[in-house]
DNA sequence: ACCTGAACACCGTTCAAGT
DNA sequence: ACCTGAACACCGTTCAAGT
């Protein structure tokens, strides 16, 4: 812990934890001071109400997100090895980047929520129609095979806290499964 | 007010009528407690929890609708205004109806509400199918259309408390609109 | 059988006062 | 600039005691 004082990234992060562990209902304020180590009024130093809270959450999850495809994956010049390191990605070594994402998912009812996820989805429709296309299927294949991956991409998160055990966990059956998966999307 | 005591029948009845004016987070103990003019440790005794009121709740909404669509739909002789009968529904004199449905909609993620409007849907479709079969469109015509019809129909009802100025609302200009969109939907 | 009243826990929000 | 501490409102849940 670098300083005493807290600014508003910190507050975020304690959410983003709360999020994984216990989905939307755990980001509230009075446990996560507990957590931060600090009383509950200080909160409304940084944000107007929880719901500025949330608000701000999810659009840090956003930019991350965001910036982590840009960086891990969209350079990656084989569109086949892309969509591997994209699946590979809904496995992150940490449980927790899925879970958050599965809370996300959950939540997309919430009016707070359901922007970012709608375009966290549409940006990943356009990569992943853009490497079919690469791959050489037509618009209309392209957007369709994208549309099943994508949505394989979010049932794993899904699956992964609500069936766990439906998922692979080990580093070898990941693999394993990653490479069945691109196989069968890409098949002519 | 028949009898001073009251019964689980009479919570839940409050419980439709806070879901109505203001979600599923109005289904609130205490508030219901001080509609129903009495205090909120008598919920106790009706029930263990909030949940099992929720669930009763739901429980009595979905037993109602069937019974509905039974009495007042289901023995239409003619396929055509059978679905007009339908979409008629969509707009209850009472808003009360609708507001119900789209709050369960609205809601569907909760665990206790999903399984209800996953069955009503799915017998909505089911005998929405059945209607244009009647009217000579084969299985995979009348699915798809069913289909329509279906997300026509929830629709209405979302957009009736999301963006009430889009949907007509006075008699005459709603006896056009379902002529209007049964006539689209029985189009060959 | 059904209800009251008081109690407790938990959370959101405000705000004067501290450093 | 950031935090404490106390207060208030609101809700869920329990339970002994009432009728």
């Amino acid at each position: 812990v670098p300083n005493q004082r807290l600014g508003p990234g910190d507050w975020c992060q304690a959410a983003l934890a709360a999020l994984a562990e216990g989905g939307l209902d755990a980001v509230a304020v009075e446990p996560l001071a507990k957590r931060l180590g600090v009383s509950k009024g200080s909160f409304y130093w940084h944000f107007k109400d929880r719901d500025a809270l949330v608000a701000a959450t999810v659009s840090h999850w956003e930019n991350a997100l965001t910036a982590e495809v840009k960086n891990r994956i969209a350079h990656v010049a084989d569109p086949r090895e892309r969509l591997a390191a994209l699946f590979r990605g809904a496995f992150g070594r940490r449980v927790e980047a899925g879970q958050i994402e599965a809370a996300f998912v959950a939540g997309r009812e919430n009016p707070l929520i359901a922007p970012a996820v709608r375009r966290v989805t549409k940006r990943r429709m356009a990569y992943l129609s853009a490497a079919f296309r690469e791959l050489g299927f037509n618009e209309h294949e392209a957007r369709h095979r994208a549309t099943v991956a994508s949505g394989a991409y979010v049932g794993l998160f899904v699956m992964r806290h609500t069936n766990p055990a439906a998922v692979p966990a080990r580093s070898g059956t990941i693999d394993e499964f990653v490479a069945d998966l691109t196989d069968l999307l890409t098949r002519r």
